[in-house]
DNA sequence: ATCGCTGGTGTAAGG
DNA sequence: CACCAGCGAT
């Protein structure tokens, strides 16, 4: 294999016993992973239907997929079990549903009708939102879950009160009784048979012959005691991963699960991907320099021979208006220059920086696509049809009933609604089957009555139909006899135009999937349809033809671009600090920010633009932030700094921000002090010179507040050693002023109101 | 039953 | 700032 350095020459050639791999950022580690699996179908004549590959995104299987065909066709990669550990176990839960007492037509729940179960239950409960705040509890039951704990389990080892007993008791008496898995069930169903002492688990046991895990730095304790119980009959265990790029600690993943694999499995192979073949010298150089400081990692050194390339671009800004507009200027000009924005990424802390990036790249006519946020799937109109569909499926789902069963208005209110939860409860049977003895009963009145009865005979006809209708057309239907269409039609919003296209897109995308069962001789099914969109991530979507990727530097794991464009790069922002104070800043939590940053930086081939501003609008406040202090661990040599590093830069203020800024975030707005320059100019892209400390741009028309004087605009300023600026107050009119003393609106040198 | 307002509240990352 | 629950008005 010409192709391949030793290390990875070993990694494909290693085929029995466990194996593990520790791969470098950009160490070719996707490439050794699909020849070691072409190596055991081609030498080794395992049959392909015996090997299971485990990857973190649903993207990342089918690449691999896509791959492995190219090398060894595709009509042995079609038998390949290569998913996600939720999508590779929503398939066997579909042949082992009934061992964990789950229907046929299970549904699964994802955050939002999680959140509308608890919520329900809580209410049930009595219980106040203050004093059990729904996203509060239901973090507490998905800690249960993926530690491996089913509510009567956390109640024989007293892990929770026994009010937060109580609730995930009956959460999850709910679920079963809807017939819904929620994420954390699908995984901890999986563990739970395949570790099972039944005929079912000994069968799941008996399934592979070979298992491999990518990404096995973000595996979490059920994650890995289910592929332990899948492999252990033949130990053909390999695991890849790295523990620099552990990122999902937050969820669960448990980074000692790679660094202790030794200890599981002592006789393992240990193989490590150091040389980096995807970024410059200066690059990888950079990248070292942050993670260099964290504090536990398992010995080893990415290293490279590209050579330096030029240097990681650190650039500093008034506000993230300018950070964007010199971001989508930068990528603009870089297009001109003719490379290609599919080459291009922009790289965020948060969601919530994305906003004013698409502002400034909008205004530059430079096509970006986000990858992540607000997902298609989290629309309410799209939501509501696949509620409908689900409930046709599973009437067992009460939380998909609720959501519909007055979408749109047919006059079916809380008080009917209630009566038939009160019904259903004491029955203890769901919903939709609770309507029958409600309108038998006389606790509705007669208008109530026949508007359950018409939306049950809606709901039943539809049902019908279910099974000889594809799926697609079974939705058009769907839309037409709820009569949500009509309803939409009735309105002539715009937003009411925007849904309807959106639905037209959900059916267009039901019939997409269709045509590719089809292809692959499955038969399409409704319930097959469902479980893909539960199962399919926001980030699994790509940028297509010339557009720049906008997305989390989570979601940026596993992919690369020519250049990155690596934004915010604050304290509080990056490393990221909660105003949550449940959430301390633990060396844990900062570690773990540390691989964060350096996962971002490996990202990039050539380039790598790193931006950060002095002031930021979070939350509707406006935060003064202090560079991150990860700036100060790229090397100065590998670096073309705006500003000097953080430990050689006068403080402005006097006060020490970053921490004021963590304890009290939008009471620290600091006056210009002595030490800021204060520049005007036009050209909203500050420039690198030999200025060493703070700077301002303060021009004509800013809006400023002065502690005596109050709210002011800009008339004039004059720069140097101490700027001063004429302004003419409100409360006073015109007065000469210290800049010192002023404090600086936000937005204001944008001379707009 | 539905609309629309307001005031209080929360504000990371994703399968 | 954005969202939503809760409320009063229609």
């Amino acid at each position: 294999m010409p192709e391949l350095n030793e290390p990875q020459c070993q990694a494909v050639a290693h085929t029995r016993g466990p194996l593990i791999v520790f791969a470098g950022a950009g160490s070719g580690k996707t490439r050794t992973i699909t020849y070691r699996i072409a190596n055991l179908l081609a030498t080794e004549r395992v049959p392909p239907y015996r090997i299971l590959a485990v990857t973190f995104t649903n993207k990342a299987a089918g690449e691999m997929r896509e791959r492995l065909e190219r090398l060894a066709g595709a009509e042995v990669t079609r038998d390949l079990w290569i998913g996600t550990f939720h999508s590779i176990c929503a398939r066997l839960l579909r042949r082992y549903h009934a061992a964990v007492g789950l229907g046929k037509n299970y549904v699964i729940y994802d955050d939002a009708d999680q959140k509308a179960l608890v919520g329900r239950v809580l209410k049930d409960m009595g219980l106040g939102d203050q004093a059990y705040p729904p996203k509060l509890v239901l973090s507490l039951i998905s800690r249960e879950k993926r530690e491996g704990y089913l509510p009567a389990d956390t109640r024989r080892a007293g892990r929770l009160d026994g009010t937060h007993a109580d609730i995930y008791e009956r959460y999850q008496d709910a679920l079963v009784r809807s017939d819904a898995a929620d994420f954390d069930d699908l995984l901890l169903y999986g563990m739970r048979i395949a570790e099972s002492d039944t005929m079912e688990g000994e069968e799941l046991r008996n399934r592979f012959s070979h298992v491999l895990v990518d990404e096995f730095q973000d595996t979490n304790l059920i994650q890995y005691r289910l592929i332990r119980a899948l492999a252990e009959r033949t130990r053909n265990l390999c695991v890849v991963g790295d523990d620099d790029q552990s990122i999902y600690r937050w969820r669960g993943a448990d980074v000692r699960l790679i660094r202790n694999f030794k200890h599981d499995f002592p006789d393992a192979t240990l193989i490590k991907l150091e040389q980096n073949y995807r970024s410059t010298g200066n690059i990888v150089a950079a990248a070292l320099g942050v993670i260099r400081n964290a504090r536990e990692r398992e010995p080893k050194e990415l290293w490279t021979d590209a050579p330096p390339g030029e240097r990681v671009r650190i650039r500093a800004f008034l506000d993230e208006r300018e950070e964007s507009t010199f971001v989508a200027t930068s990528i603009q000009r870089e297009i001109a220059r003719g490379t290609s924005g599919r080459q291009i990424a922009v790289f965020y802390r948060v969601h919530a920086q994305s906003r004013a990036l698409e502002e400034a790249l909008r205004a530059v006519n430079v096509p970006y696509r986000i990858i992540g946020g607000m997902k298609f799937f989290e629309r309410a109109e799209v939501k509501d049809l696949l509620a409908y569909l689900r409930l046709i499926l599973n009437p067992k789902s009460d939380t998909d009933l609720l959501r519909i069963i007055n979408v749109p208005a047919r006059g079916i209110g809380d008080k009917t609604v209630d009566r038939l939860l009160a019904r259903a409860a004491e029955d203890t049977t769901s919903a939709f089957e609770a309507i029958d003895p409600l309108i038998a009963s006389d606790e509705l009145g007669g208008a109530a009555k026949k508007k359950l009865a018409a939306f049950r005979d809606m709901i039943a006809k539809l049902r019908e139909r279910a099974d000889a209708l594809r799926p697609s057309e079974l939705a058009r239907r769907v839309l037409e006899a709820s009569g949500y269409e009509a309803a939409l039609r009735e309105d002539d919003s715009a937003e009411a135009d925007a849904r309807l296209g959106n639905l037209e897109e959900l059916v267009g995308a039901i019939a997409e999937y269709e045509e590719e069962a089809e292809e692959q001789g499955e038969t399409p099914t409704l319930a097959g349809y469902l479980e893909r969109v539960s199962l399919v991530a926001n980030t699994d979507v790509e940028a297509q033809g010339s557009e720049v990727s906008l997305m989390t530097v989570h979601a940026a794991k596993g992919l690369e671009f020519d250049t990155v464009f690596l934004t915010g790069m604050e304290e509080t922002i990056f490393p990221y600090r909660g105003v949550d104070k449940l959430r301390g800043d633990s060396e844990e939590d900062l570690d773990e920010e540390r691989r964060l940053a350096y996962v971002a930086i490996t990202r990039a081939r050539r380039r790598l633009v790193i931006s950060h501003v002095s002031m930021r609008q979070l939350f509707g406040r406006t935060h003064w932030l202090e560079p991150s202090r990860f700036l100060d661990d790229i090397p100065e040599e590998v670096a073309e700094r705006d500003a000097p590093p953080r430990s050689e830069r006068p403080r402005f203020g006097g006060d020490p921000y970053r921490f004021r800024a963590f304890e009290r975030p939008w009471q620290s707005r600091p006056s210009l002090a002595p030490g800021t320059r204060i520049v005007e100019r036009d050209e909203p892209v500050p420039v690198s010179d030999d200025w060493d400390g703070p700077e301002v741009v303060l021009r004509p028309g800013a809006t400023v507040h002065h502690a005596t004087f109050g709210r002011g605009v800009v008339e004039s300023v004059e720069s140097g050693s101490s700027p001063t600026v004429v302004a003419r107050f409100a409360s006073v009119g015109r007065k000469r002023v210290k800049a010192q003393f002023l404090e600086l609106s936000p937005h204001s040198t944008s001379g707009e109101p």
